[in-house]
DNA sequence: AATGAATGAGGGTTCATTCAT
DNA sequence: AATGAATGAACCCTCATTCAT
């Protein structure tokens, strides 16, 4: 193959297709065992073109898993800060907060894979949704509206444990969908299975 | 240094040193992360030794994920198979049932780090766990002891993620005991957190 | 951003520009680790622009050397050959000859760095400068001005490393001026230090 | 080529035939255009031995360099540290010094090449050469041996200066010997070449 | 039973250079 | 006259694995 520019290429094309590709094999085999060359035949360019647009292979992985793991933030700060803890909106605003997380989950499934299943950093971010909620449910706790008995950070642990795999399993599968997953979790953590 | 055997050696305590110490790296660094000369460093022995006793590096891996996940599986198949569903005793079998799960977490931490955490092939693992889980709480509900408005799947799926998560950070950081994660789950997935 | 000729744009201005960082990278870096990268990121122009002036990395460091070696050789050839060897003017001729290549030292001190001091191809010119020397030592040493007993060959090459090595630490580094080394070098090289 | 130790194969002779050939590349090449592969090529092996005994290409060339340039200290200290300064063997003394430090060099070519001629690091143990050589110079002029009219620090340069040609271009090139070249020097720097 | 010595197979990265605009 | 985009050709280095002793 001749040297030099293709025809009609452009530089922004080039970086979302090897973004999307990277993407693609991150997604499928993980950090360790996707290789640039990997990336870089999926898009059909060569490997200096890589490095072109992206500083690394820890600087592209960074950058996928950096934005999708704000935007996240972003949605969870949104859910479980800004609460009005009314006791009749209560169970609605819940359920609402974890379709939309959920509904996130469900729009990028690919990068959920890669930022929040399989990432370690996801550790820290996951360690922070369960600070909010656990801080959230104490409020609500204090409100009258939660039992006193429990021990709300492992009420938390538990629930973040049960996004964490219905995500994985149901959504990443298109088994369920957000609004099934929500109501389910809501109906347990509210009030429990057993039949009254 | 001379070759040949060493004095006092003995081929199955260094397997058993062997074993030992991989353990402790792939616990610590994960399967990619781990080099074969780490664990044979640290186990003070030169790599043809490892494979004196191990066919490859996936093969030790697979001895000690397999071997813990053979043990998991007989605990979890006792636990939700074999179970006698009389209504009063069904709380506490359960609570007894997750004790056991947790107990085996909490005296295997690094295997249950690798072999259950973190491994790929602990997706199937738990994907049958879920499997026996919904099989029991389908029993529940069809006896009446459950609740008929929810998908069972969901439920198990829900609570093998919350078993997932607290024994990552309860258990494995020794934060909590057995005893009280199995006591959170059984009172959260049966009554609830809401005040009555 | 636009392509094409910039407004105000000059090729010549440019050719020198680039020249002109060249010599800098050249003199702090040396040949190797000089990227043409460096040079037009200095020159902010772009890696196509250079090979619009410049055939390749060599070309413009030959350009650059072999321009700085003419003059020098000019200015050594005028000094040592075009002699005239008369005992009354000869150490001061001398002296003033040493001052003349110091002094173009001094002016060109990254030319000189780059083309004297650290390029292969400045060793034909220090050979070529070693022959001349000993031409004109053996000049006067016929003529009776200088002992028999010295191989004149090896005086001027030992002359050559001593222009070279003070070039380099004093003259590149401001610590003398060309007036003081020739003085030295003259006193040296023609009565020694030794205390009579 | 199997795998596996060679018939025969003993690591001490491979490291030094490593460094054998590695001191021939860097010798002929210099750093930078020295690759691995030629050093491996030359010693028939492969890379990764090369990797078995030494760390990096930086590391073999730091040791090839360091352990040359101790040896050249400790010769040079000897020389001109140590020194009693008696008038009447003052210039057999400093002509003894300087041939062993040109045998040395005689001895050595391709280490003299790499860790004296072209290495960076040289650079400052050539300035502590001169230091060396200046102070040594300073005290036989306060016993009055050496004219007051010289700055020696200037003297000790241009001779260092002398020292680097002369070895770079008579002994390492075979034309001259060290026993030669030290009469030269000492003769030229005590008396001059002026006939009286 | 164990070691000393070696290699196959790649993986990430850099840099001078070139084509199309 | 100048740029945006791309590539060929290396180069350093690592790691699991294997042979000879």
């Amino acid at each position: 193959m001749p040297r030099g520019r293709k025809v009609d290429s452009d530089g922004e094309v080039t970086r979302q297709l090897l973004l999307e590709k990277a993407i693609e094999q991150f997604a499928e085999y993980g950090f360790h065992s996707t290789k640039i060359s990997d990336i870089v035949n999926k898009a059909k360019v060569t490997q200096p073109t890589f490095y072109l647009y992206f500083e690394s292979k820890e600087a592209i992985f960074l950058r996928i898993t950096g934005s999708f793991q704000m935007q996240l933030i972003d949605i969870i700060t949104a859910c479980f800060l800004e609460e009005n803890l009314e006791e009749h909106s209560l169970k609605l605003q819940i359920n609402s907060n974890l379709k939309s997380i959920f509904t996130f989950f469900e729009k990028n499934p690919l990068l959920t894979k890669i930022g929040f299943v399989e990432t370690d950093s996801a550790r820290e971010l996951k360690n922070s949704m369960v600070k909010q909620i656990t801080e959230n449910l104490k409020s609500g706790q204090r409100l009258g509206y939660y039992s006193d008995l429990y021990p709300m950070n492992l009420v938390a642990e538990s629930l973040v444990g049960s996004i964490e795999r219905l995500t994985l399993n149901e959504i990443l599968t298109n088994k369920s969908r957000p609004i099934e997953l929500a109501k389910v979790l809501v109906d347990i953590y509210f009030t429990g299975i057993q039949k009254k």
